[in-house]
DNA sequence: CTTGACCCTATACTGAGGTATAGGGTTATG
DNA sequence: CATAACCCTATACCTCAGTATAGGGTCAAG
């Protein structure tokens, strides 16, 4: 039994590990140690076991990727996720977590303004 | 010989590591390692061995510290220090490279104030 | 003059976040 | 139907930024 072809992915509008990984810079080892971790939703597969992704995981690791340059480990990304998708926790839930890191960005915010001041005095002073 | 004593430390305005580390809230190995790493300055040394650390190391701990809080790695922190007294090379690489971090910063400046923007919708929209 | 709290070096280990490798199956193309 | 370029799992390894441990010296107080 053959598994899916290009074409039928592509009518499909499903994208092999590769693709994913090629769309977005990561490579396919990263993509899969996503999927353990449980940042990435586990993919449909083909009948040989081939990982199936919809286009919007390209998005999902996109998220992942700018939240973690942005300081925050996985951890705190996958709580985000939670945060965004979450239909379990309680409403007042997400307000304290997110609450919570709007003021950890906000003191970033500040502090990096601060470096960028100083980093520009020195400029100004060479 | 007796190696320096409190009284002669204090007088002299030196701190010994674990002061240091008190003071900062980092332990002694990351002290050492930041010296192995040549991100603090070799301080003296008593007769006896002992690091001799002047007041402003403090300030040189806590300022690694900081940076590395706002998403720099230990390698950039050394080119910041660099930037800051750097005697040896010229104002023209100090510029550049001073502005690149300035270019960095407001990135991240302006993704977080992205994400700050979402989360708040989040919250409100709960 | 001993004891406890320090300090020293050297070296090993940890945890986070990947990256590589071994060993093997699948699929499009000539 | 062979071959290259994919894919799979499992497991080992790597870098960064520490942290711990072994084995030993130093110093203030009792």
């Amino acid at each position: 039994m053959r598994a899916t072809s290009e074409a039928e992915r592509v009518r499909a509008g499903t994208l092999q590990i590769g693709e994913v990984a090629a769309r977005t810079g990561v490579n396919v080892q990263t993509l899969r140690y996503y999927e353990r971790r449980g940042l990435l939703t586990k993919p449909e597969r083909t009948p040989s076991g081939y990982r199936r992704y919809a286009e919007d995981a390209v998005q999902m690791v996109r998220f992942i990727k700018r939240a973690q340059a942005l300081g925050f480990s996985l951890e705190e990304v996958h709580r985000l996720l939670d945060l965004r998708d979450d239909r379990v926790s309680s409403c007042d839930d997400v307000q304290a977590l997110a609450t919570q890191k709007i003021d950890e960005i906000e003191k970033k915010v500040r502090r990096l303004s601060a470096l960028k001041d100083a980093l520009k005095r020195l400029v100004e002073s060479c």
